[in-house]
DNA sequence: CGTGGAGTTGAATACGATCAACACCGGTGG
DNA sequence: CCACCGGTGTTGATCGTATTCAACTCCACG
């Protein structure tokens, strides 16, 4: 809790009194590895910042396949903001990957903040552009990148993390199968 | 002009009065076929509402192949948001697939319609958050799917799109070459 | 007309997927 | 303590899908 509020004393200009009256809305929750928080297809009313461990968002395709969506680790958010904000099934699975310290955001405090903190729109905003604009970058990548490449790409841009995921997470982002990626990692080796 | 401004009493509850105040800030553009409005790595301050016509987005990779990431017919909005809002260099090319009727919207429109109509911002996360869950979607298929279902899926998600535009940007889009393509509409139409 | 881009088709190729086998490690329980 | 187990990662062989390269048709447009 009180690292999310570090955090968000840090994106905004959120005060200790304001962070006060939203603190009913949230709740800190251990949460086991493996354990799931969001059901693609339910409606949920909540988006998780992580304070320790990671996260994960992924899509099932029709052969029961995982997809990984995003990465979160700590001090990052992840949840279906479509699914909180309008109400609709939500589209990905989120769990955990390690055993974590998560905060759980509910609508409310979605709600409500903006008429506490004047800032905390333009922190939304500017969040929901950062994800856009990544998420783009890597459907560029998809369409015009060869494994090697996307790989180069997933390590530099989540230091540390290629650590602590398995590679079979790392081929389920990247789009390929584990095998592959080991292959892509024994080429790169040689190097 | 007038399209958009429906458009927008459409989104919003803006009123004739509102919608004057910002007028100052948009200007209506003819633009031709081919036409490049948006060039990646340049800033800009624009975002580009399609009256009539048809716009895209695309990027390129070091092999100068075009991936285009969005289409943007008639009564849509495109552009690098986070060019405009934060004075960043756009992700991505734009230009006009045909001959089209544009309004430009300048970063002042954006800076200033929040503060003229009570729900503006609340539309424009709508539409981040649409953004957002459109190109999730198109990741998973990127993922997940066959060059075969991901055409299914693109003739079904932009009824008409697939007469307007050509195989290969449609290929483009989906992340297969133009000859793919023909292949997978030939084995389409003999069922 | 003639030219060039779009779309199709074929043949050869390449990249990644699939299937299978195995080494390795960490944890569990006999 | 060791045997066993499941999961992870590696490697090899084979297969399949999409790419590449090339040739050809068709059409729109000058």
């Amino acid at each position: 809790m009180e690292i999310f509020k570090k955090y968000l004393k840090n994106q905004t200009s959120i005060t200790d009194e304001q962070f006060a009256l939203l603190t009913l809305e949230l709740k800190t929750k251990k949460v086991a590895r493996g354990e799931t928080l969001l059901v693609a297809n339910t409606r949920t009313k909540l988006i998780y910042f992580v304070c320790k461990g990671l996260l994960r968002s992924y899509t099932l395709d029709r052969n029961g396949k995982e997809h990984i969506i995003q990465f979160a680790p700590e001090a990052s958010l992840i949840g279906d903001r479509n699914s909180v904000c309008f109400d609709e099934p939500a589209q990905f699975y989120v769990d955990a990957v390690e055993d974590s310290e998560v905060v759980f955001i509910n609508k409310k405090f979605m709600d409500l903040a903006p008429g506490i903190c004047e800032d905390f729109s333009t922190y939304n905003t500017l969040r929901l552009n950062d994800s856009l604009r990544h998420i783009q970058g890597r459907l560029s990548l998809l369409l015009g990148a060869t494994a090697e490449e996307r790989y180069l790409n997933f390590i530099d841009q989540h230091p540390g993390l290629s650590l602590r995921v398995s590679q079979i997470m790392i081929a389920s982002y990247l789009g390929i199968t584990p095998e592959s990626l080991s292959r892509v990692r024994r080429k790169l080796a040689k190097k």
